[in-house]
DNA sequence: TCCCCATTGACAGTATGCTGTCATACTGAC
DNA sequence: GTCAGTATGACAGCATACTGTCAATGGGGA
């Protein structure tokens, strides 16, 4: 009896658990990032495109294919960020329309400002559940997030 | 040079990893239920509130703490479902405000409209990645939020 | 019994994401 | 060189979640 193929409805099941617990799983990463941010003066969406554009300038698509979103979504928060000044547009010798995002000093200094929170939420987080296990998780998530890239026909 | 204890630095970047794909599972189940609910005539959002009441009524406040959001935003969708009759307030004899979120036969009626695109999902999701893989990533999805249940002193 | 406090619902305001539509800019086939 | 298709940005509208505030309710301790 320990060979049986699973019931659909058990795999059903295990669709419906992994969907809510990554639901509940973004609501907390998203608190924990919105209060590491807000001392900063930021929000959790603005770091993250502050973020993606640390390394190296990018026009609003490529951070918004980066982090999964649409572009519109990514223009609203940069162009907030532009008037904030903590990011610039430079023109793009590539594409004329497609500006690109770069960090300006202001932005970079209000990233720093979110390290040391973030050093100790990481520390506190790789505590709980170990480094080995947190590093499993993000292997995991990854695997579950690829399979999910191609599109499932109905 | 194997068993040096991890740097800060990695330990940072493995919370960022998981917060990041989090955010980026969280779009794509999100996607995917939508697309699974449309043809019944629901969204996402109604779907998962029609299922917590599934197998008995509860209050607004009880379904917003099993789905780990907010009260204002469970109530605004109960009242959005009762609305469309798909749910209905019923007095609770323990409290005379709390009225309790039952599932009228029109809310069943569209919760079984989801099943079998449910089900081809789950199938094609478990081949992809394994049912084994599904339900370790369920699980390990289990312990990160229940490790992110405390709050971190920053 | 009475009062403080937590819970609950209602309402207003805000942040973020999505879709759809349009005009402009680039790219590649012909 | 021209034209069709794609990529990009701008704008409008909608869905969902959050916060904050207030009043009503219920429960437990003084």
């Amino acid at each position: 009896m320990t060979d049986v193929p699973p019931a659909i409805e058990q795999v059903q099941q295990l669709l419906s658990d992994s969907a809510l617990t990554t639901f509940r799983l973004n609501g907390q990463f998203l608190a924990l990032a919105e209060n590491l941010a807000r001392p900063a003066g930021l929000t959790a969406t603005r770091w993250q495109v502050l973020g993606a554009v640390i390394d190296a300038p990018l026009t609003v698509s490529d951070i918004a294919r980066a982090m999964g979103i649409t572009r519109q979504s990514v223009q609203r928060t940069a162009d907030l960020l532009a008037a904030d000044g903590l990011v610039e547009y430079r023109d793009n010798p590539g594409h004329r329309r497609a500006k690109l995002v770069r960090l300006t000093d202001d932005g970079l200094a209000a990233i720093r400002r979110i390290n040391p929170g973030h050093r100790i939420a990481a520390t506190t987080l790789a505590e709980r559940v170990g480094v080995e296990r947190l590093a499993e998780a993000v292997a995991t998530l990854h695997a579950l997030s690829t399979a999910l890239d191609d599109p499932i026909d109905l």
